[in-house]
DNA sequence: CGAACCGATTTGATCGTTCATATTCCAATA
DNA sequence: TATTGGAATATGAACGATCAAATCGGTTCG
């Protein structure tokens, strides 16, 4: 080892100077943390990984090919996963899975081969193999979203539907529009219908609540244009509409512009998880604290990576209203 | 080494019969093949990357944050570049460099640790500092889109945005508009400019050319909406307008609403880029060949990494028209 | 019949680090 | 003075693969 030689001192003594600096006297380390610097030495990862048994990265399964991308979050999460996974030492491994090909297979072969460590989730899905394989193999592994398969999974992060949808119409309300109704998806998914509960919740305390101000339509912008028409006919002068997400809201933004509807002004519209959809078409949204998610889900695996075992207790983050023209009453004139 | 145990070989032999199997008898070979299936061995990437001095695996820097997604085909491009990854027996290790830090220092940590063994770049800049050093350096890498700036570079692989273009422009006078107008950025993108030059050409064939149906917007759909507003004034009635993008595009779907036009029947609209967002919206567009640009990348990366010198020459690849109904004419009733 | 050759296989060293276990040195204690 | 203890540092082995060179059998040939 260069360093070794350049600071006079044994191979043993650099490593610990980076590993264990308690160990050594403050002169030593002075003088070896002097020469690190001068050389530039880093320490070769393919050594680290292979001696210490960890890669030091995780797996990233990202969606498959012709996934839809428009509205969808997990690009931006990748980023920031990213950006975090750096601070806690982790590099990311994107891998994809072949939709008609056991989903478990890419997974064991990323840890048999030692490239990754663990596993960051995401898009679980009902029934989804992979957390109860993952458990069962002891891999350390987050998902972004509730396993809401099975309780007994605590190892995820996840926004608070519920309680994002409630702040979103109680921010409505704030704003002066009367009535506020509920554009989600088809009942089933349990996001979608905690966030329903959630609109369910904050509207009913209102004293103008009507249950039947609610429509559904799959994540689609046609389909949700079409679904969210006739709704906005009954909110038109002073109504609100809250979307389960801003794919959603994009499409009962364009069924207002056509049915002549000012945005904002005469209807209020908010979408859900601050994308750049809602960012382009100046939607107010509900934003994913996506840093937030990410360093939370990074700690949780670190937890587990440190201490042989998951992690105990998911955690529920709160998403933030983010407040654009479509739920901005009147532009005050003066 | 297990594997050599059980067939009664040495280590050396269960190496060569992956590495090298034309070394060993063909009996061996078999025997030895056999007990690597049945044991499920996988050679251990860390050892490997150790001995051999490579890591399998490169570099990609992932979009710093709060960078526009609408529109934006990078995201898509990891998908298809993780994907043929896999193919080429590499990895693909994202990162992320904060913005206002050195660049390049990032990309040296990466590969002085032995992380990744080259980079595939995207979003190459005007004055880039990255190709120049990383050519410097022997260090094997790929550019998505040319590097304009020096000829001599020609590890990339692009997209014909002149003949992309051209074809779009052939395709809306075959679909019987009479006039095609043209909405890019601002002159000085080389991209861009690349693009106008394509409708410039194609355009300039017909009979009613006029160079004056050209408007420019940054990449911003609220923007391109009111820069397209006047043009498309002027295309009503068997006109059509192509874009520099889907975000351009889509600014003028906007535009087209509110002024009341019909899209597609009216006026014609064709984007770039075939991103999710010309799906959402019927829009047609040109179709970046995301795949093969991926394929090619690995390939001249691969080149490379065998050779130990850069491929020699770029590659052009043809985006093709994907027709939705904005560039329908009319859908024919029965 | 021995030398030379050849394909098939094995052996020893090595990649760069960390772990487990020495060893060294010096001060405090019996 | 000899003993013990502990902090600081050094040494040998190991992680799991590959490389380079050695060995082993068996042919061929002079």
């Amino acid at each position: 080892m260069d360093v070794a030689l350049a600071a006079g001192v044994s191979r043993q003594t650099v490593s610990n100077v980076i590993n264990n600096p308690h160990r050594v006297a403050p002169q030593t380390l002075a003088l070896v943390a002097r020469e690190i610097e001068r050389l530039g030495f880093k320490p070769n990862r393919a050594a680290q990984s292979l001696r210490r048994r960890k890669a030091d990265a995780l797996g990233f399964q990202v969606n498959a090919v012709g996934e839809r991308r428009l509205g969808n979050i997990l690009d931006a999460f990748l980023v920031e996963l990213t950006v975090s996974a750096r601070r806690h030492d982790f590099h990311i491994v994107t891998f994809a899975v072949d939709s008609h090909e056991d989903p478990i297979a890419e997974y064991e072969h990323l840890l048999a081969v030692q490239m990754v460590d663990g596993f960051v989730l995401t898009s679980t899905r009902h029934a989804d193999p992979r957390p109860g394989w993952l458990l069962a193999n002891g891999v350390p592994f987050v998902s972004f979203g509730r396993v809401w398969d099975d309780p007994s999974f605590t190892s995820w992060v996840d926004v608070d539907g519920f309680s994002g949808v409630g702040a979103g119409v109680r921010h409505l309300f704030a704003q002066g529009y009367d009535r506020v109704g509920f554009l989600g998806w088809p009942e089933g998914s349990p996001v979608g219908d905690d966030r329903r509960a959630g609109w369910l919740a904050a509207a009913g305390e209102s004293a103008a609540f009507d249950a039947g101000l609610q429509a559904s339509s799959p994540q689609d912008v046609h389909a949700a244009a079409a679904a969210a028409a006739p709704l906005l006919e009954s909110l038109r002068g002073g109504g609100a509409l809250i979307c389960a997400s801003d794919t959603l809201a994009l499409g009962a933004w364009t069924a207002l512009r056509d049915l002549g509807i000012a945005v904002g002004s005469d209807v209020g519209l908010v979408g859900f998880d601050d994308t750049d959809v809602a960012e382009s078409f100046a939607i107010t949204s509900l934003r994913q604290p996506l840093a937030d998610i990410a360093d939370s889900m990074l700690d949780l695996i670190a937890h587990h990576g440190r201490h042989g075992s998951p992690a105990p207790g998911g955690q529920v983050l709160q998403p933030i209203v983010v407040q654009r023209a479509s739920s901005t009453r009147k532009s005050r004139k003066r």
